[in-house]
DNA sequence: GGTCGGCATTGATAGGTATCAATGACCTTC
DNA sequence: GAAGGTCATTGATACCTATCAATGCCGACC
């Protein structure tokens, strides 16, 4: 069982694009102090205003990170999948609650000793600070989505962002000869939370996509993006960069590794 | 001139959150090779897409951090005030761009010396993640607001936002018997473009409120928090911490220092 | 196999917002 | 003082979305 999770952190530790950079002996350190995880879909990882004991680097499944208003509505403000990092460091409370979306696991390093060696190793520093500062783009890239007026717009710009930010996750992301079908980790729910709709909102408006030929719905959760372009002038987004990526994607069509 | 370029920054590194907690040995080094800029409203500091050539700190005036959609709208996804840093460092081109929305001053730090100081100093380096964390908080804050499906609601947690994130700036924020005063630091249509929505909309959702008596309009761009309570409400925010930081206002009430 | 519960979908309706158009207030400029 | 421009506001209308309600689908569980 220790080995098991020895061989999953040593994996996760040089996919995550966090820690790819780091030196050996950093990473060696960081391995030494981590331990593994698994929370079940819906329990609780941390809690909004909580000082948390860890920091963590998800090895599988997706997490959210939400905030309970006043009205007992739940809004999404981030999705964690594989490689992605959570947790504040040499910081006060956590501002969101974090949960598991799917069940998922992740490695926890002990917040005290993460700082610690923090302070000892520059690297990791440093290798914190450019996840921050990428963490901080697509937060704002969110904003930009979510100010969206339609909804198909918001999803259009969601199904983007997953092509572009994915796209090497294969359980998520698999171009075909027809498009790309995009796995939809999370259920309508959440994804209104995260849009800034609802349920009832989000099928109308994928369904308004499928009838105008722009994706598929194979199933509620798979998506094939059909025409790129279209998607790309839907989410109102900067159609170059975007088309770009999809693009890429399409030629990588790699059939598996 | 070289001495009010001095003495102009050396305040703004003192006051700025960013580096209020550096060495001296540190800021001096900032100071010596920082250099003090100004630009009229409407001008483009830095163009997104552009390495930047140096990183700044705002001193005066306001700065709107945007981005250029496909069908030439523009969206806002944040300020910057006095205080404020901007420009990426160790890491590639930026993301948004840059405009004074005001006239404005800043600071600008040389990116190679800066980025040669910061691996040269710690505090320094400690200093600017704490200032991304808090940056991201920040962002992920306007997210919970970009959600907010009436526009009355999103005006509120701006004018909340503004209240917790500029309660020291008194030619923003000044407290007084009857309630807050408010000066918006924008026009009605960034304003619109900040919360996603359109400068009509802006204003009708305004005058909703101020007949709700909420507000009152003693200006365009001055707006008296009249109930506290009820602007809460509407934003739809977490109210016991919104209510508090309005509370604390208003019993610092300080005449004028 | 049957029942229950979660989830996606669909329908109907009321309410809110974007949009187009026009007016008025204020400031600058000549 | 007149003219032009920017900006906030107001009005009318079409469109979109939230909301409530109901249906259908599917897997879990007994």
């Amino acid at each position: 069982m220790t080995g098991k999770t020895r061989k999953g952190t040593r994996l996760a530790l040089s996919g995550s694009t966090a820690f790819s950079q780091l030196r050996p002996e950093t990473r060696d350190a960081l391995e030494a102090m981590c331990r593994a995880k698994s929370y079940r879909a819906g329990q609780t990882v941390i809690h909004a205003q909580e000082h948390s004991g860890f920091i963590g680097c998800v090895l599988s499944g997706i997490l959210r990170m939400q905030k309970t208003l006043a009205d007992g509505r739940e809004h999404i403000v981030g999705l964690l999948v594989e490689g992605d990092t959570f947790g504040r460091v040499f910081d006060g409370a956590a501002e969101f609650t974090i949960e598991a979306a799917t069940d998922a696991e992740f490695c926890a390093f002990p917040r005290t000793k993460f700082e610690a060696l923090m302070t000892r190793a520059p690297d990791l520093e440093r290798a914190i600070l450019l996840n921050i500062t990428n963490e901080l783009d697509r937060a704002r890239e969110w904003l930009i989505i979510l100010s969206n007026q339609k909804i198909a717009g918001r999803i259009s710009g969601f199904l983007l962002l997953l092509c572009s930010r994915f796209r090497d996750i294969d359980h998520i992301l698999q171009p075909s000869p027809e498009g790309i079908e995009v796995k939809i980790p999370i259920n309508r729910a959440d994804l209104a939370h995260l849009l800034g709709t609802r349920p009832e909102s989000i099928s109308r408006s994928l369904h308004s996509l499928r009838d105008q030929g722009v994706i598929d719905i194979l199933e509620p959760d798979r998506i094939l993006i059909r025409d790129t372009k279209a998607l790309a002038l839907a989410a109102d987004v900067d159609e170059i960069e975007a088309i770009s990526t999809l693009q890429d994607l399409l030629k990588n069509h790699r059939p598996e590794h």
